[in-house]
DNA sequence: GCTCAAAAGCTAATGCCGTTAGCCTCGGGT
DNA sequence: ACCCGAGGCTAACGGCATTAGCTTTTGAGC
């Protein structure tokens, strides 16, 4: 081995710092490699290419919001768990919103493959409610659906109006559990 | 006046015609240029830079959207109304998902300026549930996140499992209008 | 019909970025 | 003591956005 300065897991803690700073539109890897205080192409001896990067970078950020929702969830069950899973989760897109926006900079099928754990957690948490197979399915996905949303429009600014936005969290969440209790298969 | 050859307007239906067949990640100013049979300086005689061009094209993605949606609401009110709402927008998304796509690209700020038609119909679509002004907010941004969300995901093939996304929406309609009839003002 | 100013096009040039090629240099294993 | 490969570097290319400055077209007013 030859001196073991950067790393391939390095240079995404890099990234991802100067994302957090600046925001996704500032993660060129002219910028990363200034900070990690290299030149330009020695990143390449650690990662493939930007779209790499990216790649790596979002499955971290996945990890990073599947353990704490993961953690958020254990011990509870139900509508409480599904609280906690919520709350955890908006609270990771508040405090790295702009973490949170990268995730959307990755081609999805990596950012998935990445998200399977995180979806394993949704449908553990919902087999507390009684639905058949396919339903829990759909739940996961209205649930991700929801979540998804509001921490989109939420990081990026786009709601506008005055009101707090904890309160349409919470009716969010009542919504989401009222929801779930009432979730039969749809009918068609 | 000169030539009429190009116009602002014109730009953008390029544009947008050229993020539907390529994808959002083929917008590029050389491009446009391209299929517009022009050198790439000269659009900026239409169009003062690329951010200006995803701004415009984010207003008109907007206006359509608006536009369906709100004739998909006309003459129709409560749940029936919501219904058609939430369909109408993702009717627009199936037909649309690179266009879609593209209005994540623009600072939001700009976005939301175009948006405020949109949001509009939807205030006026909740006006025949008995909230309070502050609880139309709410219920109006729990809308746009669960739409939104479900949209977003499925516009860049998030939802992997092979169960039908028209169920999942489904479901999400019922969840929705279920959780709009018993919204009350949060408790806090 | 002629004129001419401005609108709308063009070419050339700059600078940033991603990416590749090829070289240099450590430092750990033999 | 040697060597070899990991990990760094510089140089160079091509694509892109953007700017500067020129040329062409055209329609409005005479």
């Amino acid at each position: 081995m030859a001196r073991a300065a950067l790393s391939a897991a390095a240079v995404v803690d890099v990234a991802l710092r100067l994302v957090d700073e600046e925001g996704v539109g500032a993660l060129t890897l002219a910028a990363v490699a200034s900070r990690a205080g290299v030149a330009t192409p020695s990143l390449y001896k650690h990662v493939r290419n930007l779209a790499e990067l990216r790649a790596l970078m979002s499955a971290r950020i996945m990890d990073e919001l599947s353990e704490r929702i993961g953690s958020a969830v254990l011990g509870r069950s139900a509508d409480e768990a599904v609280r906690a899973l919520m709350t955890a989760w908006r609270d990771y897109v508040l405090a790295h919103p702009h973490r949170y926006a990268a995730l959307g900079q990755a081609p999805e099928p990596r950012v998935a493959e990445a998200g399977e754990r995180l979806i394993g957690i949704m449908l553990a948490t919902l087999r507390a409610y009684d639905l058949d197979d396919t339903s829990v399915i759909h739940a996961v996905r209205c649930l991700r659906a929801a979540v998804h949303g509001f921490a989109v429009l939420e990081a990026e600014r786009a709601f506008q109006r005055s009101e707090k936005l904890d309160e349409t969290y919470d009716m969010l969440i009542r919504m989401v559990v009222a929801g779930l209790a009432t979730a039969t298969p749809p009918r068609r």
